[in-house]
DNA sequence: CTCTATGCAAAACCTTTGCATAGAA
DNA sequence: TTCTATGCAAAGGTTTTGCATAGAG
């Protein structure tokens, strides 16, 4: 199914409405391909819709958050973004300190031990959560010039 | 060196002050082994200094992150809290959805994994955070009453 | 003395809510 | 018709700041 039909199946199963708003923000969230804020989202979509408020984006990203469509991460700078969840396979993050680029990751192995681990202790795993902070190879080039020759 | 000196250190190093609220914020937060909110730590630190401001809690926790003794974690339902972070291992989160209560943890298979990830992709690792989430062993017995005996 | 630390209150943020009206079923 | 959806503005919650004064070096 595509998600524009999760989305209406998830609506009415809660018996909300389905409206043409709803439909331009997850439009619009469905084409960006990054990690996205509330405020980054509302400023795509007033490009097209210039009369959608602030406060529907919000609702509406709560709904496709609960939908399963999206889903929220708390960075640790303290930022909130919402990243698609749907047809995307789980993953984790590698997160440049210095220029904020993130790449989007997946280790089996890693996979394989959270799960032992929470078993372990008694856990019923869920989900997890899993960023990586560093220096990515870009702006590690720029913080150490070639060793050796000087110039 | 002790939490204090390595405080009192990095205070000079950044010509800034040494002063008694910064010792008595020190030690609040050292006396409690837990994951503390800003607000819990200026009720504790009330509790013998009623004189002392929400703000200096606040810009006191800051320093103490930027000396090394503390950091700060995101949790996924939005709240920020603070941890000892000196003389403490490196550690992971499995945390319950259900109560809220969490182990910390650290896997050395994971540890290892995470480092190889990072380097395989360009990235000098610097840190990392991990957050396993699940629901407990006392919190599954609770929602799954014992099978095959009706009483 | 000089410069930082502090309490207090106000400001700045970010997110949620209330309400009157528009719109969906 | 009878709901829910929406824009707007106001309210909440949390964190940060400005300012006058206390305190450290």
């Amino acid at each position: 199914m595509k998600e524009a039909g999760v989305f209406k199946k998830f609506l009415s199963g809660k018996k909300l409405k389905h409206s043409e708003r709803r439909d331009w923000i997850l439009d619009a969230f469905l084409h960006i391909e990054k990690h996205l804020t509330v405020e980054e989202l509302w400023t795509a979509v007033k490009r097209k819709h210039p009369s959608v408020g602030f406060a529907t984006v919000y609702r509406t990203l709560k709904l496709l958050c609960e939908s399963g469509l999206c889903s929220e991460i708390r960075f640790d700078d303290g930022t909130t973004r919402y990243e698609h969840n749907y047809n995307h396979e789980h993953h984790d993050h590698l997160i440049c300190m210095e220029c904020g680029r993130f790449l989007e990751v997946v280790d089996d192995g890693i996979e394989r031990l959270q799960e032992r681990l929470m078993k372990r202790h008694g856990f019923l795993p869920r989900h997890h959560r899993m960023n990586l902070y560093g220096i990515c190879r870009e702006c590690k080039k720029e913080h150490s010039p070639v060793q050796g020759t000087a110039r």
